[in-house]
RNA sequence: GGAGGGAUGUCCGAGUGGCUAAAGGAGACGGGCUGUAAACCCGUUGGCUAUGCCUACGUUGGUUCGAAUCCAACUCCCUCCA
């Protein structure tokens, strides 16, 4: 591994975030001479950002931490184009509403994470719709579009992926690398921004603006990118039973984020506890060469320290002893992620199948049915196999009905 | 504008008149083994008021007792030519 002066990319190979660099030397001298500003864009085409993007966003964290100033840039006006990186297909336009809605779910979550204020590295947050609405196609063509050699282009890999398999790719998506470099140009002179950073896949975008800010300003910048985040075994990461790992708690609960990371592949423990967490390096390395069950305890810290960063530690504290009481106790814990219901509806009888689907454990009653049929259901830890089972008053118990699909996901019904 | 190829379930991908809610794989979920791990083994995987009914193979019509499969028109995509 490449000696680094400055604390900031020192930091950053220590913990393996590290992917490319377009200029390791070059950058690293800038970030020992003094502050740099450095930024990642965040396209806003869901409601919340959720764990694939937590690696980049904590690369902005450790900017921060090492006297630097992160720039937050929310696309609000590239997510009107859409990024063809990584992608088969297009991605559906999002109607304006959607994204002016997501744009104000996302920006909270960087307040976790980075500090906002008027210092001199406080974080700045902007949106890239300020600049890049307000263009005049035609000038913009003759002042920008001449630096852009379609022939290169072509050869991105975001563009070949796409043309080699046959796959469509529109006018408009092939300008969103386009106005993605014009953003680091923007930033460059609002800023002095100097520094773009993100995944992997956006290797070819980071250094097409680098090339534009040198052409039009004669200014060199630097792009660094990180690995996207996979687990050992192969998988895509970020994925739950219900669907990606959200990091807005209305989105997916506290507790059930810290069951993410509670649920990290051995082999994945040291490499997480590095990238997500702020423990010492001797502290990881000494959780990392735990052996076997005891690999159990790394987990847990790692669940508990990564949610903290998230969530807050007293939420964080709190998941994990509700954890604790549901796993090692064998009981069930107040805390339990719960879901209210109509006390009326146990009246008459609330049909198992409807319940497993009100609880969110099921999406149909087909399913529900299924996972009655198929051995995992449990109504307050007792295994059903009846479908026709209705829950009453009978079942209520301190005050919930808890119901289980197989041995991880719980969920209590509150009348 | 011309010629050819294509559109199938969450995804990939078979299927070219009935035995097709549609092979196979991936993914996902459940069970087993374990350590709330991985790997492996088993099961499930359109919906519903459920021995039946409804919806579904790009869209709309047609042929037929019967269509994902045949015909027509249309939409979109790909390739080559202009």
């Amino acid at each position: 591994m490449t000696e680094y002066k400055s604390e900031f990319l020192s930091s950053l190979a220590a913990r393996g975030f590290i992917a490319q660099c377009t200029d390791e030397t070059g950058l690293d001298a800038a970030a020992n001479d003094g502050m740099i500003t450095g930024y990642i864009g965040y396209d806003c085409t869901a409601p919340s950002l959720h764990v694939g993007n937590l690696i980049s966003i904590l690369m902005l964290r450790r900017l921060q931490m090492a006297g630097h100033r992160p720039i937050v840039v929310i696309g609000g006006g590239t997510t009107k184009v859409g990024d063809p990186s990584g992608k088969d297909d297009s991605r559906q336009l999002l109607s304006q509403e959607q994204i002016d809605a997501n744009k104000q779910t996302i920006k909270a979550t960087f307040e976790r994470f980075l500090s906002f204020g008027d210092g001199p590295n406080d974080a700045i947050l902007v949106d890239n719709d300020d600049w890049l609405s307000g263009l005049n196609y035609i000038e913009f063509l003759r002042d920008y579009g001449r630096h852009f050699s379609i022939n290169r282009m072509l050869g991105f890999e975001s563009v070949k992926l796409r043309l080699d398999r046959e796959q469509p790719l529109s006018f408009l998506e092939f300008n969103y690398m386009i106005l993605q470099a014009y953003d680091f140009l923007e930033l460059n002179r609002r800023y002095g921004c100097s520094l773009q950073m993100g995944g992997s896949d956006q290797w070819g975008n980071i250094v097409n603006g680098i090339e534009l800010t040198r052409r039009c300003d004669q200014k060199s910048v630097f792009g660094l990118t990180t690995n996207l985040l996979t687990t050992s075994s192969g998988a895509k990461m970020g994925k739950t039973a219900q669907g990606a790992v959200w990091l807005n708690e209305d989105m997916l609960s506290v507790y059930d984020y810290w069951q993410f990371w509670r649920n990290t592949e051995d082999a994945d423990i040291g490499r997480f506890l590095r990238l997500f967490t702020e423990l010492p390096m001797d502290e990881i390395a000494r959780l990392e060469a735990l052996d076997g069950a005891e690999l159990n305890d790394a987990k847990k810290i790692l669940a508990t320290q990564a949610t903290a960063m998230c969530h807050g530690l007293e939420a964080a504290q709190k998941a994990e002893a509700t954890a604790r009481e549901t796993f090692e106790g064998g009981g069930t814990s107040e805390d339990l992620p719960s879901i209210s219901i109509d006390g009326a509806r146990l009246t008459n009888g609330l049909g198992l199948l409807e319940a497993f689907v009100i609880a969110g454990l099921a999406k149909t009653n087909s399913e529900a049915r299924r996972l009655v049929q198929g051995g995992g259901a449990r109504l307050n830890d007792a295994p059903q196999n009846d479908i026709g089972v209705s829950l009453t008053q009978a079942d209520v118990v301190n005050g919930a009905i808890k119901l289980s699909a197989g041995k991880k996901r719980h969920v209590l019904l509150r009348p």
